[in-house]
DNA sequence: GAGGAATGTTGACAGTGTCAACACGTTTTT
DNA sequence: AAAAACGTGTTGACACTGTCAACATTCCTC
């Protein structure tokens, strides 16, 4: 037979997905208790399997972080990317709804964006895929930077620079939010879109002459 | 006598100032192998002292950390206020200069910066001092910007609400900066320049016709 | 079927923060 | 001055963590 029948009346030695279900599992701890109170014992557990069996998928404790981290910067690359699409089907600035949704983001899912900036996993360049999926998700904005300097609306310089700077902008708000600095929920979403309307208001083009940094330089 | 001789032959049972040298200890140790490498038996070693004698002195590891946050402060206050001084006395900006400084002593005490935002102390309302001295530094900012919307240099709105707009964008860049994502020192400082001069176009007052850097003169 | 490779399990180890019980030294009371 | 009280430092122990080596079980391929 094709079918590998799976019944498993109780060894269930095998597990059919481990690998998916241990992400999933870790998924729904860290979003109940936070990334810290995540441990391999209780994800082993909660699946009827024992406290190493995580071994046999994942290297690391920091392995699987990077996992979860992966699964997060996919799910952020398509909210990012959907907040673009919105925001030109409705004739909204695509960059400032963005940056919204970034916040949005990350104020909905904390545990989670906690995890893909952890510093267990601090050096991405160890996780070569993680790297490319958020990569992916940083694309977005790098491109919709592109767009709005080839519509003219704001000025020609280094998409990727740019883009840095937008980024560091939403990610202070996210993690000063999440750290309750910054007041209620409500109140983090109108700075972020305070923020990122003042950001590209400084980045218009210069409306005629002048350039404004009268620095020495040449 | 009035003076109690502190000739500890070999017993030392009783440290001079415990509390004080713990603190020490315990910066010395998250500066050298950063903040998650701090354990209490370390420091307490260290000393020359037992793992918990600590407890004597520090209800928690939280409050321990809280401790070196508080201290963090206190020298970051000075920072940015010394920042703010010298760009008056230079014709600076004082708000790029203190951006830029902001960044720059996060960079510079990374450990000390990640243990003043750490999780495992998130809730300051729980050390009230700590909660002190944090606002101590955040009225720099708040100060300075008044007397920037003073000046007329940039646009009158709640100082409070434009400071954490502006800390929200300092404490990206100093965070993504710390995780390597934003390039090597010098990338980052540029960086932040970068952003906070955007940050202060996009405040600017004159929708009107001013010109923006009108030495005002008067 | 019989290897061999995956995959899951058990036992163990070195660390960690934390507490209770005890030891020492200083200060205050009698 | 003796004793009681207190603050401070120590030792032993506990539960909990990540991780590894050795073993058990199941699956896959000849």
């Amino acid at each position: 037979m094709t079918g590998k029948l799976k019944r498993k009346p109780k060894g269930t030695y095998h597990h059919p997905d481990l690998q998916g279900a241990l992400v999933e599992a870790a998924l729904q701890t860290i979003r109940k208790d936070g990334v810290d109170s995540l441990t391999l014992r209780d994800v082993g557990l909660r699946l009827g399997v024992s406290r190493t069996a995580l071994y046999r998928h994942f290297k690391d404790k920091s392995a699987l972080l990077a996992r979860l981290a992966l699964e997060g910067f996919r799910i952020f690359h398509q909210t990012l990317q959907s907040a673009v699409d919105q925001a030109h089907a409705n004739k909204k600035e695509p960059l400032e709804e963005m940056g919204v949704a970034y916040v949005t983001f990350a104020m909905a899912n904390q545990s989670h964006y906690k995890t893909m900036f952890s510093d267990a996993i601090c050096t991405w360049g160890e996780y070569p895929d993680l790297a490319l999926e958020a990569d992916g998700a940083f694309a977005v904005l790098v491109n919709t930077i592109a767009a709005e300097q080839r519509a003219g609306r704001i000025v020609a310089e280094d998409p990727a620079r740019l883009a840095q700077v937008i980024w560091a902008g939403v990610h202070g708000l996210a993690t000063l939010g999440m750290a309750g600095h910054l007041g209620n929920h409500s109140d983090i979403i109108h700075l972020a879109r305070h923020h990122c309307h003042t950001l590209f208001t400084g980045l218009r083009p210069a409306p005629r002459n002048t350039t404004r940094r009268a620095k020495s330089a040449s």
